[in-house]
DNA sequence: AGTATTTCCTTGACGAAGCAAATTAATTCG
DNA sequence: CGAATTAATTTGCTTCGTCAAGGAAATACT
């Protein structure tokens, strides 16, 4: 009672996605490691503060932006607060909520850092992209991202 | 400094690769813990295991396939033994070694839970392909696995 | 106002997986 | 053959990130 069987290609896909979703993330965040001694969620976080209006944003949008627990982010930006690169300071409009905002080092530190994770990604993942098409391929990702039912973890349920 | 910026494709590519590599694990390992109370390196190790000649193979074979350290790869076997889907004997030609030999009831096991992972992937994955060429694709994610470099994770380095 | 509910974040306990050191077996060398 | 070296696993310890529970502020209800 096959769910429709897979074809060469789709089996050839298959395997080959299983086996990056494994991969991919410790190779970028090795060579992260390796160049800048940052973890790869480190550098997202930073990364997100800094694409955002003010570099300023809640935990819980932080969170979520960056697809980890609130748990999981409030031990994060502790560690980053701890090492200058973000301050964390009560809402005024909210005395539950923190404000994260990126500061100054923090800024320096991700634009001394993108070079090194811009050239582990252009050799890990441009390199190889042959004759997909940028715009389909750009396409696709989101959609598969967006196939949502929410793995239930990632911010959503922490609580 | 910048190592040739990114175009606004490359930049789509770029964010949604790397949102992808965060989210699309938890996906599938969390649908296979839905559906069969499995998690997917569980998966991924009863699966290579059934795609070897004689379904056995030594634990550093395993461990590389799986992209796992030894050191992870033991753990995991160990489990794997205490529910019974697989046996560890010592090597008959090289008492350092283990055979690990998947069981009868592991490859029942399998076959039970490969039709709910197939649904997952296909769901999240195959649906979402859009114009992307098949072989394209799979020639370019294979790329993607060699680009080697090692992450010195991955068996490789565990010693 | 006073209590109940909900929201936002933090803390405690835990599991998965990695590295480094330890173990035991095979091999190489003198 | 016995000591030194190399190989295959395992065990100890640490880190990352999740879940479950808790505390404090805001909101809703009476």
């Amino acid at each position: 009672m096959q769910p429709t069987p897979l074809n060469g290609s789709e089996l050839a896909v298959m395997r080959a996605f299983g086996r990056l979703m494994v991969v991919m993330p410790k190779m970028l965040d090795a060579d992260l490691q390796r160049t800048q001694r940052m973890s790869l969620s480190e550098y997202q976080t930073l990364r997100h503060l800094s694409e955002t209006p003010g570099n300023v944003m809640r935990m819980s949008e932080l969170a979520h932006r960056c697809d980890m627990s609130f748990s999981g982010m409030t031990r994060l930006v502790s560690k980053l607060e701890s090492l200058g690169h973000l301050s964390r300071r009560r809402c005024e409009s909210d005395g539950r909520g923190f404000d994260v905002q990126l500061t100054e080092a923090g800024f320096e530190r991700l634009r001394e850092a993108w070079p090194d994770h811009l050239e582990s990604v252009r050799r890990r993942i441009f390199d190889h992209l042959g004759r997909l098409d940028l715009g389909d391929l750009a396409a696709a990702l989101e959609g598969m991202n967006e196939s949502g039912g929410q793995a239930c973890h990632s911010a959503a349920c922490d609580k």
